[in-house]
RNA sequence: GCCGAGGUGGGGUAGCCUGGUUAGCCCUCAGGGCUGUGGACCCUGCGGCGCGAGUUCGAAUCUCGCCCUCGGCCCCA
């Protein structure tokens, strides 16, 4: 029944060639970035084991990834995002490099969801992942790249939304790994009361007020210091907090007009974080756009050194959608200038016409199909294209050639030399 | 996963409530009027009722199921 059926999967986008085209315009400008900051840019399997990503990616994405068994059995998943893969490969092919490493990736990630805008169950991630440090000069790093890259494609209207795992996980530093993870969990869903009730269960009444606390603090930078003074009795909570304020400091010293909300509550779907954790949004959309963080114990979960590590996913897909609604880029159809050879004998001198504009840079499209040319005309103006390029017997008896100029309806005969003037080229 | 609104040629739409001959229109595409400027105009053509069942003499239209799309919730990039 379904064996036969010429759509995509569901929630999987053919890309058209606008589409592509703000795709690509996105992922230039991250390779841009990654140029500027010194990242080196891998690639990993789109199929992955299982395994990588049973261990750390929390609840909501094991829920939502495609899961099946290859010819041998083995169980393979389609990536739900990129940051496991790369920190399996530090900890195995990548284990001898000097660190810090800068790595870089642009790939499609699949996830299970219910499609909508904005959320697609194949989609493209842009990657920034910084291995090797625990100074909070690498934090602001992965910031500031991503404010970067949303400044070059020029978005304006974004905000980051900064929080830090490593103070709520401070204050339950004796309650096992797990428990914290699900605590964590239900307070990213939003989900206080479940959230809170298991933590009544493994945290001393006063720590248990404290979190609630925290979940509620959000806003400016200054509600790190109102946290601060709630802290003191938490020594690894209140480390966190500080490391925090340290990464907000630099970040502000760097660029005073970024725009960001510090939320204390603030979790994210993904368990192997551990330390500072964003996400940027838009105004007046409701997704995020970029999300990140710190994750220090994921290469070594892998088998690999004790190591460092922090970054980010842009959503590509996501920026591209925006754009589109936007409208903010600008896509011809058509390369600019058009190229139609009319009468039988000319075919050979058109193309040589062709190449010659096309040796000085400028895209031709030949009409291969010999149409009458007033239908190449229309055709033409239809696509966008700015110039149309006549050749035919008259000109290719005085080795010259016509260009029509079909935004202005005016035209001129003249050798190359003097078309390319005419065209300012 | 839950809730809501929809699916008519390649794109955009009318028709559906009130079942009835060839499903209309706009754009695009192809060909011609017209062997090089006719970007116009005119003519012609290709191509469609999401899928499946049911009701009926007869279904785009009514009923049911499924699929898909678009919004909202939840969550994420």
């Amino acid at each position: 029944m379904c064996g036969l059926r010429f759509e995509t999967p569901r929630g999987m986008d053919d890309l058209l060639p606008e589409e592509f085209a703000v795709k690509q315009r996105i992922v230039d400008v991250i390779r841009e970035v990654y140029r500027l900051y010194g990242y080196e840019e891998v690639e990993t399997p789109t199929l992955e084991y299982l395994e990588l990503f049973e261990a750390k990616s929390g609840e909501e994405i094991r829920h939502r990834m495609f899961v099946f068994n290859d010819p041998h059995g083995r169980k393979l998943v389609l990536r739900p995002e990129v940051t496991a893969s790369i920190a399996r490969l530090v900890a195995s092919k990548l284990s001898r490099k000097a660190l810090p490493l800068r790595l870089g990736y642009i790939a499609d990630c699949y996830r299970y969801d219910e499609p909508q805008w904005g959320r697609r169950r194949r989609f493209w991630q842009g990657g920034l992942e910084l291995l090797g440090s625990r100074d909070p000069t690498s934090d602001v790093e992965i910031l500031v790249a991503s404010r970067d890259v949303f400044n070059k494609l020029g978005i304006r209207d974004y905000s980051f939304k900064i929080g830090h795992v490593g103070i709520l996980r401070g204050l339950m530093d004796k309650v096992d790994q797990k428990i914290q993870d699900s605590i964590l969990s239900y307070i990213d869903r939003k989900m206080q009361k479940e959230a809170f009730a298991l933590a009544e269960q493994h945290v001393e009444p006063e720590t248990l007020e404290t979190m609630q606390r925290l979940t509620e603090m959000k806003g400016s930078r200054e509600i790190v210091s109102k946290a601060s003074d709630l802290l003191t009795p938490w020594e690894k909570a209140r480390q966190s907090l500080e490391n925090l304020s340290t990464i907000l400091d630099i970040f502000f010293e760097i660029d005073q007009d970024i725009h960001l909300e510090v939320d204390l509550g603030f979790a994210r779907g993904l368990e192997y974080y551990t330390g500072m954790i964003f996400e940027q949004k838009i105004v007046d959309e409701p997704l995020s756009f970029n999300g990140g963080g710190r994750y220090d114990g994921l290469v070594e979960l892998f088998g690999g050194q004790p190591t460092p590590a922090v970054g980010c996913s842009i959503g590509i897909t996501r920026i591209q959608m925006f754009l589109m609604k936007k409208k903010t880029v600008e896509y011809l159809e058509t390369p600019s200038v058009v190229l139609a050879v009319v009468g039988g004998r000319a075919a050979g001198y058109g193309l040589r016409v062709a190449d010659a504009f096309r040796s000085r840079g400028a895209a031709v499209a030949v009409d291969v199909v010999r149409r009458r040319l007033s239908d190449v005309i229309e055709n033409a103006v239809n696509k966008g294209a700015k110039y149309l390029v006549i050749v035919g017997d008259n000109e290719m008896k005085d080795n010259k050639v016509t260009v029509r100029d079909l935004v202005a309806k005016t035209q001129f005969t003249g050798t190359l030399e003097e078309v390319f003037g005419f065209l300012k080229m």
